[in-house]
Formats: C-alpha cells, sequence, structure tokens
DNA sequence: TGGCACAAATCCGTATACTGATTCTCGCGA
DNA sequence: TCGCGAGAATCAGTATACGGATTTGTGCCA
C-alpha cells in the first residue's frame, strides 16, 4: 500500500502496520517509543510520530505507560461491519469487472495456500495467505479511495483474528464462502462475487462475534483497562 | 467531532481541521509549521504533528515548501462519491429510524438557515449551516465507525465547494434535493430517507465534477503541481 | 504479614537545535 | 532584455533535552 520511502517516520509506520496486520503485537504489549527507536539505532522522534499516526488511524491506543494495539469491543465488530457490509461487496463487484489475468491466478494462489495451510493447521501461515487473498482482490479495485478504507477496516481485525479458526465449523464455512467468491471472480460475474460477499460478511462478523465474546468472558475481572489520561 | 482537550496537537489539529472545513484556506495557500508555532505561542512540533496528521488523513499534501491542501482530481471525486453512495444513504436512514426530536429541530432549524442564507447570496453562512445540516444527522448515526467515515469523506470536498451555488440551477436542485431528505427525516420513514439521498448523492457528484471541470479548465496551463520529493 | 508512604523509574508531551535539500533572489554577462 | 549561476532563504526531517504526570518499587512500621 505505502511505498518503502527513505523517510524514517514511514519506514517504521510500514514495519508497525505489518507487524499489526500480521497479528505479531497482542494487546498485551506495549510498543514504547524508546525502544523502537532504539532497535532502529534513530532518535525518538520518528518512532514517536509512526506510533502517533497509527493512533490517529485506529490501530493503537495511548495509555499511560506506552501505545497498545486498540481491543474491539462487540459493538465496534458490529459497527465496523455495518461499514465492511456497505463497501466490499460493491468494491468486489467492480474488482471481478476489471479483473486481469495475473489478478485471478495470484488469487487461485492464495486460495490453494490458504487451503493448504488450514489442512496443516499453520494458522500463521493461514492468516498471511488470508492478507494475500483480500490484498490481491483489492489491488483490482480501481477506486482507490475505496480501496484504501476497506483496507483499513480489514485491519482492525487483525488484533481479533487469531483464535477464529479454532473452531472446525467456523473454519470450514469460512472456507467454503471463500471459495465461492473465488469462483465467482474466476466467472468474472459481478453479481455473483457481490452477493458471495455479502453472504460472507455476515458469517465473518457472526464468527468475530463469537470468537472475541469469548475472549472477553476468559478476560473477565482480570484486565483492569487502563486509557490514557486527558 | 474532537473535544477541545488541553493538548497542543489535539488544539491545532481540530483549529486546522475546522478551518479546512469552512474552506478558509485556498489551495494556494501554503501552511507552514513555524508560522501556525508562532501564532499559538508554541514550538514547532505540535503544530508539525498536527499537520502530519492532516497528511495521513488526506486533507493536506506535502509540498517541499509547506503543506497545502489537496485538490481533487476528476477521478477523485468520483472515486469519493462511490464510497459516499454506499454509505450515506444506509446511515441516514439508520439515522431516521433513531432520530430524537431534538435532532428533528436542530436539521428543520438548519434547513431554515440554508433557505435564508441562500436566498440572501450568503455564500460563508450557506456553507455553514451546509455543514450543520450534514453534522445534525451524523449525530443520530449510532454507528461512530460509520459515522467518522462519513465525516472524513465529506469534509474532503471542502476544497471544492466554494463555487457549486453559483449557478441557480444546480443550487435550486441542490435545496429541492435536501428538504426532501428532510421531509423524509421527519416522517421517520427510512426507506424514503435512503432513497432521497441516494438521488441527492448522484446529484450531488455531477454539481461537483461540473465545478470541478470549470476550475480546472480555468486554471489550465498555469500551475504546474509540485509534489513533494520522494 | 500487610498496609502505607516516599523515592525511583518510566514514558509522554513539548521545546530547542542542527542538517540537508529545494527554492528563491539578485546580480553579472551575453 | 534575457538567460544563467552562485549565494541566501526557507522549510522538512531528525536529534537531543527537559519537565511533569503516572506507575512501580522499596523499606518502614504496626
Amino acid at each position: 500500500m505505502d511505498k518503502p520511502s527513505q523517510n524514517l517516520v514511514e519506514t517504521i509506520y510500514s514495519d508497525l502496520r505489518l507487524r499489526l496486520q500480521r497479528s505479531e503485537v497482542s494487546p498485551s504489549d506495549r510498543l514504547v517509543d524508546t525502544e523502537i527507536a532504539d532497535s532502529y539505532g534513530i532518535s525518538r522522534m520518528p518512532a514517536r510520530e509512526a506510533l502517533l499516526r497509527l493512533v490517529s488511524e485506529g490501530y493503537l491506543i495511548g495509555t499511560t505507560r506506552g501505545f497498545a494495539v486498540r481491543e474491539l469491543s462487540l459493538a465496534d465488530i458490529s459497527g465496523l461491519f455495518e461499514v465492511r457490509r456497505q463497501l466490499e461487496p460493491r468494491a468486489a463487484a467492480s474488482a471481478a469487472r476489471d479483473m486481469t489475468p495475473d489478478v485471478e491466478a495470484a488469487l487461485t494462489d492464495a486460495i490453494s495456500r490458504i487451503e493448504q495451510t488450514l489442512s496443516d493447521g499453520n494458522i500463521p501461515g493461514l492468516l498471511a495467505a488470508n492478507v494475500d487473498f483480500r490484498n490481491t482482490w483489492l489491488r483490482a479495485v480501481t477506486n482507490p479511495h475505496m480501496a484504501v478504507t476497506i483496507s483499513r477496516f480489514m485491519d482492525y481485525f487483525q488484533s481479533v483474528r487469531l483464535g477464529t479458526f479454532a473452531d472446525p465449523a467456523v473454519a470450514s464455512r469460512y472456507i467454503d464462502g471463500l471459495s465461492a467468491i473465488h469462483r465467482a471472480f474466476l466467472a468474472h460475474d459481478p453479481l455473483a462475487v457481490h452477493d458471495r460477499m455479502t453472504l460472507f460478511m455476515f458469517a465473518a462478523e457472526e464468527a468475530y462475534l463469537s470468537v472475541r465474546r469469548r475472549q472477553l468472558e476468559e478476560a473477565e475481572a482480570i484486565h483492569p483497562i487502563r486509557r490514557r489520561r486527558k
């Protein structure tokens, strides 16, 4: 999405964003500007600016002790999916209309890696393949404003994703939905893509809600969540 | 949208954002961190951070000589409206469903101010009333993610808005569309709001495109647009 | 052993300083 | 008059420093 560039803030920002997309930062971790700065051998300011940008984009929240990945409430999940339901079916349909052979090939590759990693129980690989699949069809969305908005809304869910595939029933439905979308893409059928994506959105919302609900129940009464002082 | 807070970056950010919403900054103006810092009697860093945040949100672009408000290309306008068409009818419909009497009153007030300022030829007042109208119904949108996304997409158009109402035919259609939406809100009819807002989106897109097209033609061959070095 | 208070550490927000790149200015020469 | 080039000015990016608020650690006393 962003080019590497030769500017420190941009570099740190994309690195951090990538780590967030890959769920490599847990909500209990604390990101501190000085630590990041030291690890890159630079001063505090570029690291700080990258962190602030991630805060303003909603990926992180500021606490009194470092920055942390934002955890989604159930209401957040519902709200975010309301937006995703409006955007992604439409965007995917337009991608289906404008899709080129190389994008099709990349989609097929991503799908097969998803199936492979799932049967291997390779969760990190599954996450990566999943991100690849969505980034691939997003590449075929010609409207950049649409694409970056969707991309951002998708990324919000990286903090939840880890446990989504634990339940085999959920995983199976997930794969079914995804390969139906894939087939519709290959058929260049925008309407079918729209419909399949709509169904997928509802299924995904349900899955995330149930995963998050379980997470919240488990963490009950342990975490006094601390927020930034005002 | 944002609270005043007692933090300098936030203060500068909201002030600047307000000025952008009111079209008080022209695309030929250059916003420089040191100037802003001096005018507030603070150091360069908070001003700089506020500017960078506006850049990351797409309101400004960095040039080699200060920051400038971003000008929309015709493709930008089409792309932004594709997103708005997906979101605003739905959001307005949900607002219609959840609307409270005080919001209705505020909407009615905004509409009458729009009609008043239009007949007076009071363009700045018209812009303000217009912003009030949309912020008012957005307040009734219970999904905050939906509301801030829409708000941002609307704000992108402030740099174009100034000339939109010069053409009386456009202005008249605009008012008609807006009051139809207003009536649908008062009737608590989500479906009617959805339909009216959809119509309004298409009309607005057309209006912005034609205004912007004229602007671009007029500015032809004068501006060598300079972008940030990489 | 447990609570309490005081000291130390942590980390954000802000200020100031330096550097290098780009743009502007102005004067010189054709 | 116009083009050209060297120096000045501007401004973003980065580094370093300090203050203050909050949290954590520690040791004393009941």
